[in-house]
DNA sequence: GCCGTTCTGTGCGCTACCGAACATTCCGGC
DNA sequence: GCCGGAATGTTCGGTAGCGCACAGAACGGC
């Protein structure tokens, strides 16, 4: 249950990495860095998730990206210095690695295999964003919840989920009424049981079913990710 | 009126690159890399500007960045490798630098400025589109509209813009009535004068005031990105 | 067991946008 | 000068989501 790119390094990069590796456990809603301010720490989950997540002047926020075992933030910020234009923030809560940016930039620089799977998680960032853009454009709240409820589902350790509707509506960028609304359809349906910020899925497949395409795209674009981080050819 | 990731390199690097540097002159809506398909060339927009559109199973599509002297095409595809996540079309026609993609990953791998120019730019990309989302899902059509007009303004020689509204609509992602009804109030208020796919706009100042704060984040986030290119620092 | 806080449910009027159908205007080619 | 296609204008009913206001329900601390 490690993280995915930590996983693909070298036996020499990780020798040189794991000192840097700082074992965390992240909180719920913490704020791993915030919008425009300079980024200190890179986290590599391996068993939290972290929401990527856009803010307007007037504080309203969307959800551009998720990461799970499968990525890390500030990925951007090693690359360039400087800060990301995205605020991190914990959607379920537990371990992670903390690593110096300071650290991953030396790393990075050396332009082995940790450079070419970092960039190509890069790839896979942009690619995610635009496939949520363009969702948030074009489907109901219903379907975009199921695929917000999956994709938090596929990085979780069971099938729960903790987050009221109230974090939901703001990750969506919708109301928090529209949210009671699609759960509480989706709880009638039987596709899921909630009560407080819990949240138990009871049919995945059903939810699939009920989501937008946009879910499969994004979970076959984390699944190549994940495949391309090991295979020999990156 | 060069490419300005292109004029931040250093002299060696340009020496090795011109002799790859092939000036192509872009045609209107012709398109440069198709989603998911393999990329052959980066292009390196000097007076054309390019989409970065995201394409749905429908056909629906939805712009998720743009391109003019300030980027390029295809950098993902440079840094990793594979294809790229978003179809280029060509939005307004003039010159750029066609290039090959292995040419480009061979100045990338020496790891000098030209990686970081890229890596920069990248960074801007991912703003870029976290951006466009945000606004996608929060503004009216006439802001968004307002905000197209600009980002294609801003890259362009003159005050003339060639696209039709059923262009326009497919960009944004809206209908295009939609467009229609934007654009004929904005020509009533004098902001802008359009006939059949060839937009002047007349009044810069107004059209920016009635954009959302969407178009002045993006501004500032290329400007910052021309400027970081040029920096000692980068 | 009480009480404040947090979370969820519901109703209402309103607006922006959608989908479809059709009318009109303009341009370029012959 | 005529004609076909492309671009734009307009209308109409339908609906998803918004903003607001308030009601109930559950939990947590004392």
């Amino acid at each position: 249950m490690g993280n995915h790119l930590l996983a693909a390094l070298t036996g020499e990069e990780m020798r040189r990495l794991r000192p840097h590796l700082e074992p965390v456990t992240l909180q719920r809603r913490a704020t791993l860095h915030e919008t425009g301010s300079r980024v200190l720490h890179g986290y590599f989950p391996t068993e939290c998730v972290i929401s990527m997540v856009h803010v307007a002047a007037d504080g309203n926020s969307t959800e551009i990206g998720v990461i799970g075992n499968e990525g890390c933030t500030g990925a951007s910020a090693v690359a360039t210095g400087g800060g990301v234009p995205l605020r991190a923030v914990v959607r379920a809560p537990g371990a992670a690695f903390r690593v110096k940016v300071a650290a991953l930039q030396a790393e990075f620089r050396r332009g082995g295999r940790f450079q070419r799977v970092l960039l190509r998680y890069m790839r896979a960032v942009i690619g995610q964003s635009a496939q949520i853009a363009a969702c948030n454009r074009r489907h109901s709240v219903d379907q975009q919840l199921c695929r917000w409820l999956l994709s938090g589902l596929d990085r979780a350790a069971d099938n729960q989920l903790a987050m009221t509707q109230e974090g939901i509506a703001a990750m969506l960028g919708v109301r928090r009424e529209g949210v009671t609304e699609a759960a509480s359809s989706l709880q009638k349906a039987g596709l899921i049981r909630y009560s407080r910020g819990r949240i138990a899925v009871l049919s995945r497949g059903r939810l699939e079913a009920r989501a937008c395409e946009c879910y499969k795209l994004l979970r076959g674009e984390t699944e190549r990710l994940v495949r391309d981080v090991y295979s020999a050819k990156l």
